[in-house]
DNA sequence: CAATAAATAATTTGATCATATTCTGTGCGA
DNA sequence: TCGCACAGAATATGATCAAATTATTTATTG
């Protein structure tokens, strides 16, 4: 039927893993507002895809606390309350400079090299007031700054995170222009680039620091 | 206690979220192997329910690193390396602590007497040399202390590491005795009691390391 | 008579199962 | 050793049933 949509199209991944990367990625960067009742059907037809895929990748998502399932069976989208924002901060205040840490001590040139290019881009994206660019810019840095710290728990546990905090985004990005964020990636490269890797974790504590206060004056 | 709550919501509650908890149940207290493939078709059979439920549930557990899906389409329970159980102590010892001081200071004296109460039964199994009910009881004092801090994300990130060094557990009772096993639960009750939040979080600290020590012995 | 509240019908949504298709790995034979 | 067919497992669709929300109707009251 649809065996040749797909054999061009997804080369071997299951439909309910596209799925879960493209509503992943729609949560991640505020394409959902807060509160926002999400329907199966509604889903499936968003994103031209049976049911029992998108099914799963709610599943998947509602374990990663991105979406919640209501005592109603339904599922809705948090809203992220200051207790709530607090929380994750305290956890990433944690969780990104030790992985920052562990990363500066087995990074490569080619890293280096990789994550300059990643934080030249974001800044042509906020130089243009590009906000969806801007966030998916900045995730991508810090995503791939946690895969060289080779420890996959606590990456997913610092991924997952990003999920909780992505629907107050769309508010964030709304409120205030882009070109009022700073970040502290100029200090993190540098720092990784002299091999100090206490350097680079403190840079990043204050990015986080720094992103989570832009967030919560968005919701506040 | 808890018949009446399980019995009036196991009714009403899908399919899907009873196999669930039963599967989070046998990994959470080792009743799975490290490595160990795990089939739809076998837990459907396993757990006499049908594949869709079965199906949802894996997917959760998947997404929480209780099961990981190979490339292959295939699950199996991950084996903890050395490093892997680094993480994950590293992660516990800054989530617990915290989770502990919020709590204490909100406990209420009705709190803690159900928590004395789930530690005397906790040192009858240790004493009895009940492998399996010491296992179910530890995690029961700990996840209910997680409640009382009513930190529903940091509460979360907290229960899922538990199913990080679940499978693990099994080698652990088996190699030593539940005779030798000690903790620090009389010194944070005590601490509870007296409303001295640091000393009570000081005394979990020391109580999740002895427990990581104890499975890092296990696996060496 | 108008308005609000209760009750019921209808539509929508979710849950589960049964079935067909696709994919993966394996064993057999050349 | 390589290719091909076969078996087993997972994926995905459609159908069916149950639950819930919404809409409509009805009745009661001010």
């Amino acid at each position: 039927m649809m065996n040749l949509d797909k054999t061009l199209s997804a080369a071997a991944l299951p439909v309910h893993e596209i799925v879960y990367q493209d509503l992943r990625a729609l949560i991640l960067f505020g394409e959902f507002i807060p509160g926002e009742a999400v329907t199966i059907q509604g889903l499936a037809t968003r994103l031209s895809a049976g049911r029992t895929p998108v099914r799963e990748a709610i599943r998947r998502l509602t374990a990663e606390g991105a979406l919640s399932f209501n005592d109603n069976r339904r599922v809705c989208v948090p809203t992220l309350s200051l207790k709530d924002l607090e929380d994750v901060s305290f956890a990433r205040q944690f969780l990104e400079p030790k992985l920052i840490f562990m990363a500066a001590q087995q990074v490569t040139a080619q890293d280096i090299t990789a994550l300059i290019t990643l934080d030249s881009a974001l800044d042509q994206a906020i130089f243009r007031g590009d906000a969806p660019m801007y966030l998916r810019l900045n995730y991508q840095f810090h995503h791939q700054l946690y895969q060289l710290a080779r420890a996959p728990i606590l990456s997913a546990l610092t991924d997952g995170l990003w999920l909780r905090f992505g629907p107050s985004l769309r508010i964030v990005c709304g409120r205030l222009g882009t070109l009022h964020l700073v970040d502290q990636h100029k200090e993190t490269l540098l720092a990784l680039k002299a091999g100090d890797a206490q350097a680079a974790s403190d840079a990043i504590l204050q990015d986080v620091l720094q992103g989570m206060e832009q967030i919560r004056l968005g919701i506040a």
